[in-house]
DNA sequence: CATCGTAATGTCAGTGACTGACATGAGTCA
DNA sequence: TGACTCATGTCAGTCACTGACATTACGATG
């Protein structure tokens, strides 16, 4: 189905077990008792292996939280790409956030867990902004650059245009976690996507207070 | 001058004159053996107070490193409040990031210090992005609700608009950096700011390439 | 199936950022 | 001068994270 299944053996599954046993064990720990309040210690022992294995896995406590988020980066890139390449680059961007809207409806928990320690968790926020985040921008920065057949180093609009949708994202998925995740996350990213529009067609960069 | 000057006794003015030392030590350690190269013991030596004083006056070894901003956002502040009420909202956005191109100028090497250390240590680029830039980021998007006369928890557009302009900013940053500081900084926020305008008039959110 | 190389894990002993508790001394104010 | 406050010093501790080395489990190869 994807292109990572090229025969795994034994070896290569009891890692990827031991990898998920950690993210799930990191998540009901975190949940449970909270980010700071949880050691790592206690997170391997819960996974039972090695302090040192999880190190081996996870470059720090941040990155276990997010454990889970190369799959939806990976999403998102695919998404991107299948998009056919005559489609207005807002169309394309869009198809892209909702990738990420279905993943949340799908994995609400561990989504809100998230969320909420970004929001209480300092070191957690900046991990979501600077790595989680960044990293999902440069897929759309790169995507926006190749359909506009620009330089995404020299020119700024793909930068520009990835930079507001990801403000679109943000505001999409703080109303979905303020909510409890109850809400139609479609519905709050188009409606934060469409503010994009609103800018690109009529004037709303003036006065109109 | 300022609104911060009640009469300082001797007491705050050592307090601030410590602080003031811890930045700079900090500062020229990085720049001569390396972030990560440098410990919390060195800085606070080198500025000549105990380990436990830097931490009670910066909370984390990136705050240090950055302990020079929180002018940095005043004056951006400043500069957002000072426009006119009915100027147009792009040209005050523009306004704002021009007076961060002021302080580059001024503050050089300190400023590419900062940029340098943020593109080689993570935990220094997740500092900038998550603290320092979304502090400038919060100070756009309440400036640009105001005008706009809307809820920026609710309305979507001031929180995309200062998402665009934070890209601006970062690609001007980053051309400015890559250039050692010796570019026209006030040229380049200006070549990227022009971009967001582009995606206000003309069709530029479609096909095009 | 025995063997050998290799990759994952375990063990152990660090380093260094950051914190709480308590002591001290300088600055301020009556 | 004397009481009071607040910045700083001292000290001991926790915990994230790392390098070095040993061990075990896979997997290929004869």
């Amino acid at each position: 189905m994807t292109d990572t299944d090229a025969i795994e053996g034994r070896r290569d599954r009891k890692k990827r077990e031991t990898r998920q046993r950690l993210i799930d064990a990191a998540a009901t720990l975190f949940a449970t008792t909270g980010f700071a309040e949880t050691t790592t210690v206690d997170i391997a022992e819960s996974a039972d292996v090695a302090q040192r294995t999880l190190f081996r896995h996870f470059a720090t406590k941040e990155a276990l939280l997010y454990g889970d988020m190369d799959d939806l980066r990976i999403a998102l890139r695919a998404a991107l790409e299948s998009r056919p390449g005559d489609e207005p680059v807002l169309e394309v961007v869009r198809q892209a956030v909702l990738s990420l809207a279905d993943d949340h409806q799908r994995n609400a928990d561990r989504r809100l867990l998230q969320a909420r320690l970004a929001a209480a968790v300092p070191s957690v926020s900046a991990y979501s902004r600077a790595v989680v985040q960044a990293s999902w921008e440069r897929e759309i920065i790169n995507a926006v650059a190749l359909r506009l057949d620009t330089d995404p180093i020299a020119d700024p609009r793909p930068e520009i245009i990835a930079g507001a949708a990801m403000s679109a994202l943000r505001v999409a998925i703080r109303q979905w976690t303020t909510g409890g995740g109850r809400a139609d996350f479609v519905e709050l990213a188009d409606g934060a996507l469409s503010a994009i529009a609103d800018l690109t067609s009529p004037g709303a960069g003036s006065t109109d207070h």
